[in-house]
DNA sequence: AGTTGACCTAGAGTTAACTCTAACAGTTAT
DNA sequence: ATAACTGTTAGAGTTAACTCTAGGTCAACT
């Protein structure tokens, strides 16, 4: 049983952030002692690492309870869950391209700002369209 | 002269936006007729292609205040406005790793998803860390 | 006994970038 | 002339995901 202090340092969150999951219900009702302080257990830690690591992989919130209620009912959650994963492959896809464009165009201006003598190229690659 | 249902066809940008826009001071207050209809001319249109097209290169609004700003002196530009671009690049460099990191997880579990018997793939590696 | 320090709460504030609402005015079409 | 359309405003609401504030309790040290 950790307090929220511990699980702080554990799972590189913010107190805050815990009390706000619970809140809006990502996180079940944290056990608590008689003085009402919150006792988190081994799989509330589990739970917390789960959420962080679902979100770096790019999933919202909300998307993370969707994740987390399957958890519980494995059977029923593939189809659901891949299909959840599916869309955020080509979401990720068209993020991946928009970003490489995004780089060359940058990348290509800073460039020519080198050698630039009148004004400044970036300023007028973004005029051009 | 432009109204501003001219301005939201040609510029694909809501009037709300548009209006948004001259409230933060993004845009200049744009001229009037006698009812008080905004009239955009071709400089105002210069501009909102320019916001746009440096919102899509990954400016925020707060930045391209900063890049209009320079552009109406652009001797002075060029050291910061390099800075902002690079700066930018920086963090898509870092934006791009992962999400080609995230990406290859998920293919990955996405695929095992498919030959799994027990329970979703996704959901276990999820669970791992 | 007193003072930190960690913890608690409800609720407000933050951030970016809109988006919507209500209520009104002027323009165009029939 | 009347209905429909397009425009106007100030200001409130939205979204996600926190983050902070004020005011309080409780346990541990000095």
């Amino acid at each position: 049983m950790f307090k929220i202090s511990e699980v702080v340092k554990q799972c590189a969150i913010s107190a805050d952030t815990l009390r706000y999951y619970e809140k809006i219900q990502l996180l079940p009702p944290i056990h608590r002692n008689d003085s009402g302080i919150r006792l988190y257990n081994k799989q509330d830690i589990s739970s917390i690492s789960f959420i962080k690591r679902a979100q770096y992989m790019g999933f919202s919130l909300a998307e993370i309870a969707k994740l987390l209620a399957f958890r519980k009912d494995p059977q029923h959650a593939k189809t659901e869950v891949r299909q959840l994963a599916n869309d955020k492959l080509i979401a990720i896809n068209e993020h991946l391209s928009q970003l490489k464009t995004l780089k060359n165009e940058l990348t290509l201006l800073v460039n020519l700002c080198n050698a630039a003598d009148d004004g400044c190229p970036i300023i007028k690659g973004l005029e051009i369209p």
